[in-house]
DNA sequence: CGTTCCATTGAGATGTGTCAATTCAAGTGG
DNA sequence: CCACTTGAATTGACACATCTCAATGGAACG
């Protein structure tokens, strides 16, 4: 956690997150309607949440990496409104909710936190509202192109050149498109010269075109 | 605030509140970019949550009403990432968002109910995001109005006639529609006597054809 | 009672979806 | 180590929901 607290409290912060975690592709961290009782930070690996609705369709409603926190969908209710499910290898720590509210009682900074990463998250979905709303399918994958390769340079990784954890199909429903406009989409991007794809591995030819596709201008 | 708190707390949090803001039409409660200062409370009237992107295209982010809270897209960076207008006549309570994070150490209830509000705010964030994504137009208008009616059926106000506060456009831009296409599908669900438009007066005529069409089933 | 903004309606254009076929990658078991 | 199977990704042809453009109608307000 990047927080800057006194040594005594970062015992008692420490005593409460359980290391547990290890996850294999495809292991479910929680479910949909399951009873909410901890937020995750995810140590390696990546996280992919989604919903479904009632009559069956499927939203994916976010990536995560190392270092980001999620299940915080399920806060508003006391229920998980996503499932979390882990797209490869990895692990994630377990911060119970209800010790983390208690303990932020006493720790104004980490109180402080635990608001800021509720409403980093509000924030990003009204982004992702946004992209889906008004922008066209290739600013759309111009701008998660641009979210993933911004999140692997905060974790000291190339910016320019990485592997996506993530199946074509999985980035269109994020974005709201089919596999095939992602496909084709990724095929222009390439002949464009802005990009280099071989399956999973991307790389980033021409980052100023791609922001300018992205609508970040 | 629907929250249970001991007299002595509840004068304390009184004492923070501020009951100021009078709101005419079109007034400006806060602007995208602002330093993040307070949340607030609708009392009366409606208000309109949007964002604009750097290239200057808006997004419809929420719509509030009496006794919902809105400013929560400032806490994450310490900046509103949203403006909010009022859409007509009305009023706001601000609530200091530092000062309730104060109050709020020492009055676990508080707290708790602060962060189950912002918790809320993405659960129907990520709500909208579903519906934009994979969702029709008459699908997208159907779950709008059906949450409008649900919402003004607990503030005990008639759930099958109302008036809405915000325009066709506004309700376009925030489904992801064009006016037409609202326009159009309104007309549709006259004739389908599933309800009667009077320009802002709706009245749900079939309530479960309604919520049929919003995909709720 | 004109002016202006908002809403409706129509006709035609288009981006993305749907359906279908093919290729490619990754296991799996003999 | 090689078929064989299975799921993922690509590519093409066509369809369609919604957008765009344009004209008209209606409500609100000074």
């Amino acid at each position: 956690m990047p927080i800057a607290l006194r040594p005594e409290e970062m015992v008692r912060l420490e005593q409460v997150v359980q290391r547990s975690g290890l996850n294999y592709r495809q292991d479910i961290v929680y479910r949909q309607d399951d009873t909410f009782g901890a937020l995750y930070a995810v140590r390696l690996g990546c996280i992919k949440t989604y919903r479904t609705t009632e009559d069956g369709r499927e939203q994916v409603t976010g990536f995560y990496f190392p270092g980001e926190i999620f299940g915080m969908d399920g806060v508003g209710s006391g229920r998980y409104t996503n499932s979390a499910v882990a797209l490869e290898t990895g692990s994630t720590c377990e911060l119970p909710f209800e010790q983390m509210e208690k303990l932020s009682a006493t720790i104004p900074q980490l109180q402080h936190h635990l608001f800021r990463i509720l409403g980093k998250e509000i924030t990003q979905d009204q982004q992702l509202v946004t992209l889906l709303s008004k922008h066209t399918a290739e600013e759309r994958l111009a701008a998660l192109l641009i979210s993933l390769s911004t999140r692997f340079a905060e974790r000291k990784q190339s910016s320019l050149r990485f592997r996506l954890p993530m199946s074509r199909s999985d980035i269109g429903n994020y974005l709201g498109l089919t596999v095939e406009t992602v496909s084709r989409v990724l095929g222009k991007m390439q002949k464009g010269e802005i990009l280099r794809v071989d399956n999973k591995e991307v790389e980033i030819l021409d980052i100023d075109k791609l922001k300018t596709q992205a609508g970040i201008k």
